[in-house]
RNA sequence: GCGCCUGUGGUGAAGGGGUUAUCACCUGAGGUUUCCAACCUCAUGUCCUGGGUUCAAAUCCCAGCGGGCGCACCA
C-alpha cells in the first residue's frame, strides 16, 4: 500500500461509513462546513463528554451554556472585531494579497486603526510597492471580515451582532455569577463546549480549517498572587516541547513537565498543571502520546497581554497541526470588559493575612459652627472642606464652592484628626489561564492515529482502534444465521445491551460472518458477539475482541454485566 | 482572494463529440453456508450546477460551486 494515499483512503472510509462528509452536498457544498453522520455523531458526542467529564474532575469546574449570537459591545471590548476586521489589499501584477496594515506598519504609528479609504491613499502617497513584485499597482483594500455579522432584530434599529469566534467570551460574561457560585473563592474555572465560527479565506485540509467548528474551553480564574499548585506528578515521563525560540531555552527537549516549570520553561505554574492534564485528556482519548507535542509561543507571536502561550500539536497526515491552545491571558479579558462596560463586577476580594490598619489624617469639619453661619450653603461647605487638601489646609482663607462662590473660612470651622482605617483586604481582577481546545481536530486526530491498515489473506483490511471511551458503537451483535431462533436472541440481547445506560449496541444480519466482522472493525467496534448453534442449547455467545480477534464463550448474562461494567476484557 | 490541477452510482475507477455510459467493490431481496470481506440469482443507484458551441455534449468553451496543491491569510 502507497503512503501517499493513506489519507485518501481514509477519507473514503470515513464517507462511505457515515463518519464525516461535506455538508449540503445536494447543493453543491460549502466548504468549511462538514457533517458528523450516524457514526460520526456519536464520536463527536463520546468526545466531549469525555472532554467535560475530565475537566469536572477538578472539583471546582462548573459547566455553563451561552449564547452563539453575540452583540458587536462584547466583541469590540474583546478585540475581535479590531482584529477580525483587517483590510487586504491585492497586487494587480502578481496577484499576491497582503495584509495592509503590514505594508505601513513602518511608517504609521496605528496601521491598524485606518479606514479602507485612508489606506489606499497612505499606500500610494508614500509608493509602497509590492513586496512580492517591486510594482506600485494596487487594488482598492477590503476589509476581510472574519466574523460572521448578523443582526438582531427584524426591522430596521437591528443591533449588530455577530456569531461568536470563541465560546471564551461567554464565560466572561458570567464571571460574577460563577464568583457568587463558588461563595467568592478562587481558584474556580468554567468550561464550555459549543459552536464557534471563523469566515475564514480559504478553508483547507479537510476538518483542519472550518467556517463553522466545534470548540471546547476552561476559563480558569486565578488569584495571581497565590496561583494554585496541582500535582505534577501524575505524567512523570517526558513530553515533547519546543520552547519559545527566542527564550533562554531554545531548543526543542524532551522533558517533564514538573522538570519544565521547575527551569523556568513553563513560566507559570497554573500553566504547567492545565498543560498536563490537556495531555492526559488526549492520552485517554487514544491518541498516540509519540505524537504530540507542546510548543510554546515565541513573544511576536502571543497576544500582547499574554505571557505564556502553549499550542499543543499532533502529528497526523496533515503534519504537526494545533488542537489546543493554552494561553496565560493575565487580567486581560475582565480588565478590558471592565473598561468597557462600565462594570466593577468583574472582581474578586483577597483578604489579607491579617488586616491592614491605616493610620490617616483627615479634614473635619465642625458643622456645628459651619451649620449656623452658613445656613444653606453648609452642604457645600462641608464638602470643600473634606476634599481640600490637607497638606495646604493651614494656609487655607478663601474655601471655592462647587457652585463658584466662594467663602471665607476660619480654624473654629475645622478640626484635623486623625482616623484609623482597617482594611482587612482588597479587590483585585482575576487572571485567566485558558485551555482551548478544536475539538473537530482532535477527533479528526483520533481518527488518523486510531486508524490501521493491514492486509488480511491477500487483501486490504482497515480496523479503528477506538477504546471504550470514543467508540461509535460498543458492541455488535451477529447472529450466525438468520434461523432455528438465533435471529430471536440477537434481537433479544440488543434490546438488552441498548437499554444499558451510555451503551449503543447494534446487530447486523446480513451477508457472511468474516464481512459483517469487517465491517464492524472499520468503524471501530471493539466487541463483536455471535448468537450461533450452541447459543440455541445453554444460552452462552462468543465474544469477539477486534484487536486480536481472540474469541471466547460466555454466558448472556456475563456478557451483559461486563458490558455494563465496561469490563469484558478482564473475561479474556 | 489569486494561480495551476481537478469533479462520472455509496466508494474507487474506465470512457474524452454519435444507439440504452462501463467495471470492481459496496448496498438491498432471495438462495446456499456451522465463525473472519466465499458462492449463485435478481435488484437499486451515476456524468457537480448553470449557460454557450453543435444536428448531437458526460466529452469542447465560459461561469459558478466543490476538492487537491502553491502563494497569501488564519491558528
Amino acid at each position: 500500500m502507497s503512503e501517499g494515499q493513506r489519507l485518501e483512503r481514509l477519507t473514503s472510509i470515513l464517507r462511505r461509513r457515515g463518519v464525516i462528509l461535506p455538508s449540503f452536498e445536494i447543493y453543491g457544498g460549502v466548504s468549511g462546513l462538514i457533517d458528523y453522520g450516524p457514526v460520526g455523531a456519536r464520536i463527536k458526542r463520546k468526545v466531549i463528554n469525555s472532554w467535560i467529564n475530565h475537566w469536572m474532575k477538578m472539583g471546582n469546574v462548573v459547566e455553563v451554556d451561552s449564547p452563539t449570537i453575540t452583540p458587536e459591545s462584547v466583541l469590540i471590548a474583546s478585540g475581535h472585531v479590531g482584529e477580525f476586521n483587517d483590510l487586504m489589499i491585492e497586487c494587480r501584477s502578481c496577484n499576491n494579497a497582503f495584509r495592509a496594515d503590514h505594508l505601513i506598519e513602518h511608517i504609521h504609528e496605528n496601521s491598524e486603526s485606518i479606514v479602507a479609504s485612508e489606506m489606499d491613499k497612505i499606500i500610494n502617497a508614500n509608493s509602497i510597492n509590492c513586496p512580492n513584485c517591486d510594482e506600485l499597482r494596487w487594488n482598492e483594500s477590503k476589509p476581510m471580515n472574519l466574523m460572521f455579522k448578523t443582526g438582531i432584530g427584524a426591522m430596521k434599529d437591528q443591533r449588530t451582532a455577530y456569531m461568536r469566534p470563541e465560546t471564551a467570551q461567554g464565560m466572561f460574561m458570567l464571571f460574577p455569577s460563577l464568583y457568587r457560585h463558588f461563595r467568592q473563592k478562587l481558584p474556580f474555572g468554567a468550561i464550555q463546549t459549543g459552536k464557534g465560527y471563523r469566515n475564514e479565506i480559504s478553508p483547507r485540509q479537510g476538518m483542519i480549517r472550518l467556517r463553522e467548528f466545534n470548540m471546547a474551553e476552561l476559563e480558569y480564574f486565578i488569584d495571581p498572587e497565590n496561583p494554585p499548585t496541582i500535582d505534577l506528578s501524575k505524567y512523570d515521563h517526558k513530553i515533547s516541547m519546543i520552547p519559545d525560540p527566542d527564550g533562554e531555552f531554545n531548543t526543542k527537549c524532551e522533558i517533564s513537565f514538573s522538570d519544565a516549570l521547575d527551569k523556568g520553561i513553563i513560566r507559570h505554574p497554573t500553566v504547567a498543571s492545565i498543560l498536563s492534564e490537556t495531555l492526559e485528556f488526549l492520552i485517554d482519548l487514544g491518541l498516540d502520546a509519540n505524537k504530540i507535542r507542546f510548543r510554546q509561543h515565541t513573544s511576536t507571536e502571543m497576544a500582547h497581554y499574554a505571557t505564556d502561550c502553549w499550542d499543543c500539536e499532533i502529528l497526523g497526515e496533515y503534519g504537526w497541526i494545533e488542537c489546543v491552545g493554552i494561553a496565560n491571558r493575565t487580567s486581560h479579558d475582565l480588565q478590558s470588559h471592565e473598561t468597557y462596560s462600565g462594570v466593577n463586577s468583574l472582581r474578586a476580594w483577597r483578604a489579607f493575612d491579617s488586616p491592614k490598619i491605616e493610620k490617616k489624617n483627615i479634614i473635619s469639619p465642625k458643622t456645628s459652627i459651619i451649620g449656623p453661619i452658613f445656613k444653606g450653603e453648609a452642604g457645600l461647605v462641608i464638602q470643600a472642606l473634606k476634599e481640600y487638601d490637607i497638606l495646604k489646609i493651614k494656609e487655607l482663607k478663601i474655601l471655592k464652592l462647587s457652585n463658584g462662590n466662594k467663602v471665607k473660612i476660619t480654624k473654629e470651622m475645622f478640626e484635623i484628626k486623625e482616623i484609623e482605617k482597617i482594611i482587612s483586604g482588597e479587590w483585585f481582577i482575576p487572571h485567566i489561564i485558558e485551555p482551548a481546545f478544536g475539538i473537530d481536530r482532535i477527533i479528526w486526530h483520533l481518527l488518523d492515529h486510531s486508524y490501521n491498515e493491514t492486509e488480511k489473506e491477500g487483501e486490504n483490511y482497515s480496523v479503528m482502534k477506538f477504546n471504550d471511551l470514543v467508540c461509535p458503537i460498543d458492541a455488535i451483535i451477529l447472529p450466525l444465521f438468520e434461523k432455528d431462533g438465533m435471529g430471536e436472541i440477537a434481537s433479544k440481547l440488543t434490546k438488552k445491551c441498548n437499554h444499558i445506560d451510555g451503551i449503543k449496541v447494534e446487530m447486523d444480519t446480513s451477508k457472511s460472518i468474516g464481512r459483517r466482522y469487517a465491517r464492524a472493525d472499520e468503524i471501530g467496534v471493539p466487541w463483536a458477539v455471535t448468537v450461533d448453534h450452541t447459543s440455541l442449547e445453554d444460552g452462552t455467545i462468543t465474544i469477539r475482541r477486534r484487536d486480536d480477534q481472540i474469541q471466547i464463550r460466555v454466558t448472556i448474562d456475563e456478557f451483559l454485566m461486563n458490558l455494563r461494567n465496561k469490563t469484558i476484557d478482564n473475561l479474556y
